[in-house]
DNA sequence: GGTACGCGTGACAGCGTTGTCATTTGCGTG
DNA sequence: CACGCAAATGACAACGCTGTCACGCGTACC
């Protein structure tokens, strides 16, 4: 089965490539019966299009490139599907690709992804859209792009995100809430924004009830699973434990329980445990956890949105913040007596 | 920053085009000296190849395909993570792509896919990998492609699996051997094969042992949570209950988890829950999950190796059957006295 | 010393589209 | 009935590379 081209619709129509290339494309001047007659042809030669050629003809490839370095296969997933989901709807394909480099070597590996691939735009998500110098390096080549998350700081791409702070304290509110007031913080990875605006968001809800953090109360972790269980077992070893964990994402949070479970803590009874991302695990926890929802789905669907957007107009749209929820499930209660 | 395209290169190291192409490619008949100018020149002008072009000139597009239509996320995520590995290791690029159609309007939208992509080849993931109408497409135009998981039964294409039935088989064994007789099952979701073969090795070992799953104690999931939960539900209202639950993926395992902690039945104490993938969730559920490993980064990664060999030598490797592994934690432990 | 051969290199035609510009067609107008 | 103008269509050159084939040159051989 050789490939078709528009070469053989042309002469099944009886027309110039050309004026299949008009119709392939919507354009106007192109009169009723004609189309119909080069639709036709299309149809009975089961014709598409090559993107090949057309992305090395016209100076679109239609593609956009999705680069990313994350740990949390959740929080990926979802980011990928809602990406995905809006290329589909506009058309568009998504080419997706890891980058575990840094610096220098980030930079050229990620600018050769996109001249290589003559990609349209790309999506940054985090860790990747806080590093100052692949910013830099995408701005300075013309490469448009669009942020998700990536801290604050105006930007001249178009760019979305969550509030973390608030989020993170809103939750810290919930605990306080409940009379919580010994509430350990476990640390995200340090690379992402989102770990240190998540603690601020802690600390600021903590102040506000003339409360600090107690030494020993806040731990670093790195968002896996593993680094949950591991600030866990250094929390509850502690005595007098604190009453409720923050941990700062959900795989964390899961640590956190297991850790607990193990000891026989009984949760939320002698220990309230809150997570964050509202990812699929969440719902799978037992008890199931209390977290923020972080619209993963949504942020990378809008960033998607406002670089196809960005690429038609050429105009940045204003920053997308994303709403986020609270959501209290079983594994926070009263602090006990 | 226009693009550097290979007559850029050519001028600046004062040779052809074709010179340029030859070292690119690795080709022979290059002269030393030669060979090092045009490389000085290509990294002067930072000069990356067009994959576009190259793939419209030459006849292969160096870029395979890698559809899906799975509802486990975590099991996709590996397949993922293993074709893509193995692409980048070979210097190919790899185009994810969701299909959610089934029949004609399925292998339409994916036979656009790769004709209008130029793909070189297809790595289809289970359901879509058992679907006979795609697969009699898909070799009907001579479009390469491997399948992963397609069920038992020769087929002439790359073709990667595990022995579920024996997997599934052992961890029967497994239960068998802590003393339970009563044992539950739920069903995967009826599209995948796996489910079935799950199934099939359960009832082997249980006949094997001249049991007969009991009326009642085979329930039909859909290898989702919620699916889980639900047959939970009705398995553990039944009196006496079972002593054990084996469901035949780790989701659904999570389901009965937090469906038996809610009813207050000790796991393993009165109930023993096995699952069956080893996907991230398992580790992270408490009590940790006994279940089988499902090797799906290297079932793709398997996978993507074999259809590249066989793009390249166009022999059928044979089928791949990747091994697995009984992986017992803590969820499963002696039938209660 | 002429011939054959192999190596290194280049000219040029594709690959399947779109962009540009020229050309034809159709139709209203004086 | 010719004319002008807009609408419809086509010819042809890109796009950036690889494949094919031809060519020039040095070397080995009889």
């Amino acid at each position: 089965m050789s490939r078709k081209t528009i070469h053989d619709v042309a002469a099944a129509a009886g027309v110039s490539i050309k004026t299949v290339s008009r119709v392939l494309n919507d354009e106007t001047n192109v009169r009723p019966d004609t189309r119909a007659r080069v639709l036709a042809a299309i149809d009975a030669l089961q014709f598409r299009p090559s993107l090949l050629a057309r992305s090395l003809a016209g100076n679109r490839s239609h593609t956009l490139g999705f680069i990313y370095d994350d740990p949390s296969v959740h929080h990926l997933t979802d980011l990928q599907r809602g990406a995905m989901a809006r290329c589909r709807e506009a058309g568009n394909r998504l080419l997706v690709q890891p980058f575990v480099e840094r610096g220098a070597e980030l930079v050229r590996e990620v600018v050769g992804f996109v001249t290589q691939t003559h990609l349209d735009g790309l999506i940054v998500t985090p860790p990747l859209s806080v590093l100052p110098d692949l910013a830099a390096a995408l701005e300075e080549r013309g490469i448009a792009h669009a942020r998700i998350a990536p801290g604050d700081g105006a930007t001249n791409v178009p760019t979305t995100d969550m509030d973390d702070v608030s989020a993170a304290r809103e939750m810290t509110e919930h605990l306080l809430g409940l009379g919580h007031r010994d509430i350990a913080f476990i640390i995200g990875h340090p690379e992402h924004v989102s770990a240190h605006q998540r603690f601020m968001g802690f600390r600021l809800a903590m102040e506000a009830h003339g409360l600090l953090p107690p030494a020993g109360r806040v731990v670093q972790g790195a968002y896996s699973f593993e680094s949950g269980v591991a600030a866990a077992r250094k929390l509850l070893a502690a005595r007098p434990r604190p009453t409720a964990i923050f941990a700062s994402n959900d795989d964390m949070a899961a640590g956190v329980l297991l850790t607990a479970h193990d000891l026989g803590i009984a949760v939320p009874g002698e220990l309230s445990v809150a997570g964050f991302d509202d990812s699929f695990i969440a719902g799978t926890l037992w008890p199931r956890l209390s977290t923020v929802h972080q619209p993963s789905f949504d942020l990378a669907y809008e960033a998607t949105g406002q670089l196809l957007a960005f690429l038609k107009t050429g105009e940045v749209p204003p920053r997308l913040r994303v709403p986020h929820r609270l959501v209290v499930r079983a594994s926070t209660g009263p602090v006990p007596a």
